[in-house]
DNA sequence: GTTGAGCGTT
């Protein structure tokens, strides 16, 4: 463990924030000392621009990877787009528009467990001691009104939704589970570090697009899929300056190559190929790599702070008891979207962790993983999506992207 | 009239 420099603004008083064992940062204790802080950046001394700290489910990891976080000091991100400096470049508007949009943007947020009681209104009465509530509505039966015990919330504040994911909610005497639904995509998706580049001709070699790209940063991979297709993908370690040349013409070795979103694998293979891929994630060869959440405990699938008389023993035997710990991937920032394909028949874990066959651990993970030893639970997604991620990067699905970027 | 994991008739 280390500790990184990180004040709230530039040139403002450092504090010591502590790192964790596998030297990432986790989100959660950035925040403890920088309640509202969203993101990280530090002023690179090279080319003396702010750089954005790559983030993913509710972690920061350094900027290099050999040399770590380094003796320099970060300067926290906050949600409000007036808290930006008036430095950025004209080029960067349009990316760092698009970020604020797909990542800081309210969406509605499911709200679990209610008791039978709450209303609509009680349901926003709560609600409106953290913000202002732009919708609150009771899933109720059609034919006898009677409410489902769940409901819907949107608040009109990024700000008010990271606090309301982050708090437990005692709901007309019960405790309610608030969450990013995902039944819709939309939602606080992370920003993927893969980028699609079209217009690609035969003689750009993936060095030739290393080489040229690399000036933007990191890059992780570069995929050029065979026979060859007129296009490729390029993933850089730092999500945000993949998102930053998205939408871009870029001349490369004479050839104007446009960068554009890549597509999620998953839309790809559903849409576009014939092969059932059910068995995939069986024959993927998985990679040590930077970044990776070091998997170490297990969480019972069951909300953490749940009254006891309110959860029904499911606890399994294999997995320790529950904690009182907040909603960390509810707070929006890394709750990636993924269908229920990806859920079911991608699952690395199957493979990485030999549990193959038991559909009730694997559940359990699905649910909760312990990541690092800061004994931050993250929920849901992390530990997937970073493999999803990285496994993308490999097998990349041509057939996948080449279409749905096409929009 | 009962219930308690989930994902929204528009």
């Amino acid at each position: 463990m280390e500790f990184i420099q990180v004040s709230e603004e530039e040139g403002d008083e450092p504090i010591e924030v502590p790192t964790e064992d596998d030297n990432s940062l986790l989100l959660s204790t950035l925040q403890a000392q920088f309640p509202g802080a969203c993101g990280l950046k530090y002023r690179n001394e090279e080319t003396k621009t702010l750089r954005g700290v790559r983030s993913n489910e509710g972690r920061f990891f350094p900027p290099a990877r050999e040399s770590g976080w380094g003796p320099m000091v970060y300067f926290c991100v906050f949600p409000k787009e007036n808290k930006r400096k008036s430095d950025d470049h004209l080029e960067n508007f349009t990316a760092k528009t698009k970020r604020i949009e797909t990542r800081l943007r309210c969406t509605d947020l499911i709200v679990l467990g209610l008791p039978w009681k709450t209303t609509e209104d009680s349901l926003r009465e709560h609600f409106e001691e953290f913000g202002e509530v732009l919708m609150a509505q009771i899933k109720k039966d059609i034919k006898s009104g009677q409410s489902k015990g769940f409901g819907f919330i949107r608040f009109g504040s990024y700000e008010v939704q990271m606090n309301v994911l982050a708090t437990r909610h005692l709901i007309d005497g019960r405790w309610c589970e608030v969450k990013v639904p995902n039944s819709k995509q939309g939602s606080a998706q992370q920003v993927p570090c893969k980028v699609f580049v079209g217009r690609c001709t035969e003689d750009l070699s993936s060095n030739d697009l290393k080489e040229y790209f690399s000036k933007y940063g990191e890059i992780t991979d570069v995929f050029i899929p065979r026979p060859f297709r007129a296009f490729s993908f390029i993933t850089f370690y730092d999500p945000e300056v993949a998102q930053s040349l998205c939408g871009e013409d870029h001349i490369v070795k004479g050839v104007s190559v446009h960068v554009s979103n890549a597509a999620p694998k998953s839309e790809t293979i559903n849409r576009h190929s014939s092969r059932p891929q059910q068995q995939q994630p069986q024959q993927i060869q998985i990679q040590p790599m930077r970044g990776a959440p070091n998997y170490q405990r297990l969480r019972p699938k069951n909300f953490p702070w749940q009254e006891p008389h309110q959860h029904h023993s499911q606890d399994h035997p294999l997995l320790p008891p529950q904690l009182d710990l907040p909603n960390l991937q509810a707070l929006g920032i890394g709750a990636g979207e993924r269908t229920q394909t990806q859920q079911q028949s991608q699952n690395p874990l199957s493979v990485g962790l030999n549990f193959n066959t038991n559909r009730s651990i694997i559940s359990g993970l699905n649910q909760w993983s312990f990541l690092s030893s800061g004994g931050q639970p993250t929920k849901n997604n992390g530990f997937f999506n970073w493999m999803n991620q990285s496994v993308a990067g490999k097998d990349g699905g041509p057939s996948v992207v080449e279409t749905t970027t096409q929009t």
